[in-house]
RNA sequence: GAAUGCGUAGCUCAGCCGGUAGAGCAACGGACUUUUAAUCCGUAGGUCCUGGGUUCGAUUCCCAGCGCAUUCACCA
């Protein structure tokens, strides 16, 4: 016996045959009148039995029990978590007398991993466990491979990333982490329409990737024969809008990055960027704080949520706190004190020959404060050399109106008073790209929004939230890969 | 990109200080009309990630490669 003719796919395939030898259609077909298992769970079971009701419903058979005259099956569809006590899924007692011929032959050919319908009464077994009783069974689909154990499930950590269509049936967190994601999203949108917003759509080609200092995919139109790049920011579509006339846009969408692959990074991830005329950061501090918060809400109530081995308290408002006073806490020196940074920095052996005072104090608000930002923090006004699109405030050049929302060292959000100067605009631009090396300086200077400022944009506050992060902080994921249902992989061998 | 760890049956995992491998579940045959990870009897299932090297002999030791994970680097 050669292990291929025994294989599971091969008695599985045998039994497909045996099936449709049976007449029926071992790939299934519309049903109609299902009822979510979820729901039948529900239903009181302490009926008499003449008095049950009649249920129908599909789903995929996770375990299976053969006693003889009678088969257990318990099905499962996505309306109850797999595993959450033992309610996570439906019993269902084939019974050789109670589901006719056909039936009973469909049943001894039935495996873990297939799809069927089945219709009978809904009630207890001796043993207490609600069972839909069947009087029918209609084959829905056969599973030619054979699914992960029963018990144990999944655990590989590629296995399930590289089979997330298994992932989702067999550990119930994944499903639960995707329904949360789609929750938080509507929750997003519905909030900002509430404000006003209008929800846009930008596009994914530039012809310059701008907006960020990111590299970018590089791809080429054939017909116009010129080179493309996929966005790494909204930004600067959306800041167009915002000339436009358009005074509140927003957009939720993907964005790419071309840079390494970690637990908090991936390639292409979703930002929602949004602009509001006549605002600033301060306006974006407010509606920050009431979108997150209403997203906790949205999730179940509670706005304390665990994240790893610590919690997050979300109950607005949240803490609020200059940049330069958390430096000169963490830090011990003032920021504005250009000596005794680069003297911190020399120490822990950060050179510092010829770079910008402003680098060094960012490498070590980096190095001695982020981690230590639990949060919620909205740490706000920045040193201006490193907020290339952010306005400077009014009588104090070096002070850029920006905020970033740090929650347990992560950055969660980041906001500007936007630099709506085009000559400034252009000069920082310019000042950028000469400190880029050749590869990063690719085609970033974007004339044409230059131009656009130049026909006047509104005074406005803008803010960029990166969705999945959001996402991994509220579901308490330690991954972004468990947040975004195909996370890229390296392909595999054939 | 670097360091470390992991890769054994369909799944979850043992094991081998060098003598070509085991368990549970799944599968196959049989018994059982109220089971609950059903139980009982029996059977089969492996390129031990890939390629080299050392050796009489490598799944085990060594080297290289591939994949994954963690940490770091990169990353507004």
């Amino acid at each position: 016996m050669s292990s291929a003719a025994d294989s599971h796919e091969a008695i599985r395939s045998d039994k497909l045959r045996a099936i449709a030898a049976l007449g029926v259609d071992p790939w299934g077909h519309r049903v109609d009148g299902l009822m979510p298992i979820g729901d039948v769970l529900k239903l009181p079971t302490d009926v008499a039995e003449d008095q049950r009701p009649q249920v129908k419903v599909a789903g995929r058979i996770v375990l299976r029990r053969d006693s003889g005259k009678v088969h257990w099956i318990d099905l499962w569809d996505w309306t109850t978590p797999l595993r959450e006590g033992d309610r996570g899924k439906i019993q269902v007692m084939l019974g050789q007398k109670q589901v006719g011929e056909v039936g009973w032959k469909l049943a001894q050919y039935l495996d873990l991993g297939d799809q069927v319908a089945v219709e009978g009464t809904f009630g207890k077994t001796r043993m207490g466990e609600p069972t839909i009783f069947a009087e029918k069974v209609t084959f829905l689909g056969k599973s030619l491979l054979p699914h992960p154990d029963k018990y144990s499930g999944m655990q590989d950590t590629e296995f399930r990333l590289r089979h997330r269509y298994l992932d989702l049936i067999y550990n119930p967190e994944t499903l639960d982490r995707a329904k949360k994601r789609i929750q938080i999203i509507r929750t997003i949108r519905r909030y900002l329409d509430e404000q006003g917003f209008l929800e846009v759509e930008t596009p994914v080609l530039h012809a310059i990737a701008g907006g960020a200092a990111a590299r970018p995919f590089a791809t080429h139109h054939n017909a116009l024969d010129i080179p493309l790049f996929q966005r790494i920011a909204l930004e600067l579509p959306l800041k167009r809008l915002l000339v436009g006339g358009m005074e509140r846009v927003y957009e939720i969408g993907r964005v790419f990055r071309n840079e390494g692959i970690s637990p908090r990074h991936n390639p292409e991830f979703t930002m929602m960027e949004l602009y509001q005329a006549y605002g600033d950061y301060r306006s974006m501090m407010d509606l920050t704080e009431g979108l997150i918060v209403d997203c906790v809400k949205a999730l179940g109530g509670s706005m304390v949520l665990p994240y790893g081995e610590h919690t997050v308290d979300f109950t607005p408002p949240f803490q609020r706190a200059k940049y330069a006073d958390l430096f000169r806490e963490y830090v011990g020196v003032s920021m504005e004190d250009s000596d005794a940074c680069a003297r911190v920095a020399a120490q822990t052996g950060y050179p510092t020959a010829g770079k910008h005072p402003d680098v060094i104090v960012q490498h070590l608000f980096e190095e001695n404060v982020e981690d230590k930002l639990i949060g919620p923090v909205f740490v706000y006004d920045y040193p201006a050399t490193l907020c290339p699109l952010t306005k400077r405030q009014w009588g104090n050049e070096k002070i850029a109106e920006r905020f970033e929302l740090y929650i347990r060292g992560m950055e969660l959000a980041n906001a500007y008073t936007e630099l709506n100067d085009p000559v400034t605009q252009e000069m920082t631009f310019r000042s950028q790209l000469a400190g880029l090396s050749a590869d990063e300086s690719m085609a970033k200077m974007d004339e044409d929004f230059i131009r656009a400022l130049r026909h006047g944009m509104p005074p406005a506050g803008g803010l960029g939230i990166g969705i999945d992060r959001l996402i991994m902080l509220l579901t308490n994921t330690q991954t972004i890969r468990d947040v975004i249902l195909f996370p890229l992989l390296r392909p595999e061998k054939a």
